[in-house]
RNA sequence: GGGCCGUUAGCUCAGCAGGUAGAGCAUCUGGCUUUUAACCAGAGGGUCGCUGGUUCGAGCCCAGCACGGCUCACCA
């Protein structure tokens, strides 16, 4: 076996180089240390190959005190310099493991100690360390590869005079490997009976505490790392968020969708209310804007003649952050030609309702101290129902009342809420609505017939224009979902988008942009077509009951350190 | 952006009327061949977020700043 390589002697000399180094660090290596490991290679190329390696992953840089080093950090690094000395790579490249500390546990959690016995399995797996408990010549590895925990049970005399060596330079959260036959302990503990043990890779840094684990806010945050390492119930809430995210596009491929992916940059900023990100593309010389919402360009796949599409993935809002708002989020948006809202409305109920069995296994569910029942049908109010159902006074106002500008806002100072008075009668409901109703609606609840002011990319109502064919749903407070009959007479949008521009003029930064390309889409036909948007980080923090969307985020924003 | 709260050992947390800092885990030394938050004996470890002020003396009181959490407003 022959390795080519035009750079050899370049590494050479970094390795003639390296077998000189002055005394500059407290760990300087030995002049001979790597000899041994050397030898056993046969021949020259690996060897240069292999001297490259070595070199490569650092055995200075990772051994090297610094000044921040702590008492802990010193004591690893000394340790790892001696576990080379044994032999043993720093950080080897690879451990053929029969299997994961998960599947040993699972396959054999139910078997006896007496079946373990004469079955006698061999296995060999890799994990992390998270505790060490030694009884003089014999000692107990607990370690996990982050899903399970698995015991390893060593005793001096068996395990082989280098493998035990390693064991007495080995740290909590250093990575092993163990090969050996399962069995149960005295206590009834599947373990593995270790015949040797591989040193895999070393953590310098001490994992957090075993038993307290990791609860600072902000270090579980900007560490999620350390976070999933300490607290298995973070590393669970992601595994569900993951099959929630993955049975949603299962629905919608079996439902006949396909899933399609939009710009995430884009010239205008529309399809919703909010305020964009801004950047700039140097070879066009234009601004770009990070999408607030990929709606616009999924109907024009509906007008190209996709008939079912969906796309998952993230928007981007540039705004305050909160317990329920992230930056950047996740957000499930679909659209089906030939159908109104209300079919939306009926699927948005079986698409949460299986989510809610399939992650939760049940139909009701505990978030923030209620329960939260998704047992169908859910409640449905019209806008105005539930304003009136939920105002706080004895005496209610009237459907017609919540619709005339001037009562609104009669209506709005007798509860004394504040509104802007250049508000329309759409926004002055809407705002009636937020205030009383919102609060109340803990139970999945749609709301429909929404004001047209408020909807300017929704079909108005036939009965009453005034209102479009809409709904949201609300879980736990939050908006889950919004859903609509989608508008495609390109006049009517026009108009809409023309009444967007002067709510900007007037001030309003979130007022939506007039898009002429997704205007000339429309002039072209977009069959009947209802669309609906899901916030997949909501879905997510009531059915794995999480309060704040960090915890359902891996890395959420937050201010640089420093 | 406003209000409230927080920041002490590697981790989790105590600390008081203002008198130079404590515990458990972790680390180090010794003991222990089926333990499991292993145990027993001993040891080391701190710029008490930063900067200034008050004071004989500040982790503690005051001011400013930084970072974070919660909350209100905008938003999904």
């Amino acid at each position: 076996m022959t390795f080519k390589n035009p750079l050899i002697p370049a590494f050479f000399y970094k390795f003639i180089h390296f077998c000189h180094i002055p005394a500059a660090s407290p760990f300087r290596p030995k002049g001979s240390l790597y000899q041994p490991i050397l030898d056993t290679f046969q021949t020259e190329s690996i060897k240069w190959f292999f001297c490259f390696n070595l070199f490569n992953v650092d055995i200075l840089g990772a051994t090297q005190l610094t000044e921040h080093d702590n008492d802990q950090i010193v004591q690893r690094k000394k340790n790892l310099q001696e576990i080379q000395a044994l032999g043993y790579l720093p950080y080897p490249a690879s451990y053929k493991a029969t299997e994961t500390v998960t599947s040993v546990v699972k396959s054999h959690s139910e078997k006896s100690k007496e079946e373990l016995e004469s079955e006698k399995k061999e296995v060999k797996v890799a994990g992390r360390i998270r505790a060490i408990r030694k009884m003089g010549k014999a000692a107990f590895i607990t370690y996990s590869d982050g899903g399970e925990q698995l015991q390893i049970y060593l005793r001096s005399n068996e395990v082989g005079e280098k493998s035990w060596q390693l064991f007495n330079l080995l740290d909590l959260g250093d990575l092993i490997g163990a090969k050996g036959i399962l069995f149960r302990t005295k206590t009834g503990e599947l373990s593995i009976h270790a015949e040797e043990l591989d040193f895999l890779a070393k953590a310098l840094t001490p994992p957090p505490d075993k038993y307290y684990g990791l609860h600072d806010k902000e270090m579980r945050y900007r560490q999620r790392y350390a976070d999933l390492i300490a607290n298995h119930d973070v590393r669970e809430v992601f595994i569900k968020r993951a099959q929630i995210v993955r049975e949603t596009r299962k629905f919608f491929d079996e439902r006949g969708y396909i899933e399609v992916e939009t710009p995430m940059l884009s010239p205008l900023a529309t399809g919703a209310a909010a305020r964009p990100f801004v950047t700039h593309h140097n070879a066009l010389d234009i601004t770009l804007y990070a999408r607030i919402a990929p709606e616009l360009y999924l109907k024009r796949l509906i007008v190209g003649g996709y008939e079912r599409v969906y796309e998952l993935n993230r928007n981007f809002r540039n705004e305050g952050l909160s317990i329920k708002h992230n930056p950047e989020f996740t957000m499930l948006e679909f659209y089906q030609a030939y159908s109104d809202y209300t079919e939306l409305l009926e699927m948005t109920e079986e698409l949460i309702h299986s989510l809610a069995v399939s992650t939760t296994g049940k139909e009701e569910i505990e978030y923030e101290e209620q329960v939260i029942s998704f047992a169908r049908p859910w409640t449905r109010f019209t806008m105005r129902e539930a304003v009136i159902k939920y105002w706080p006074q004895e005496e209610k106002p009237t459907l017609e009342a919540l619709i005339d500008i001037d009562q609104l806002r009669q209506l709005a100072e007798l509860i004394s809420i504040k509104f802007d008075p250049k508000s329309n009668a759409g926004q002055l409901l809407g705002l009636l609505f937020e205030n009383l109703a919102e609060p109340h609606l803990i139970q999945p609840t749609f709301i429909t017939e929404f004001p047209t002011e408020l909807s300017p990319l929704s079909k108005q109502s036939l009965v009453d224009p005034r209102f479009t064919d809409r709904f949201e749903l609300f879980v736990a407070c939050m908006e889950i979902a919004n859903g609509f009959s989608e508008l495609n007479d390109p006049a009517e949008q026009r108009a809409r988008f023309e009444q967007q521009m002067k709510l900007r003029e007037r001030g309003d930064e979130e007022a939506m942009v007039i898009d002429e390309d997704y205007i000339r889409a429309l002039s072209y036909g977009m069959p009947p077509t209802a669309g609906e948007g899901i916030g997949i980080d909501r879905v997510t923090m009531i059915l794995t009951g999480q309060r704040s969307i960090r915890d359902v985020i891996l890395f959420p924003h937050m201010r640089p350190e420093k």
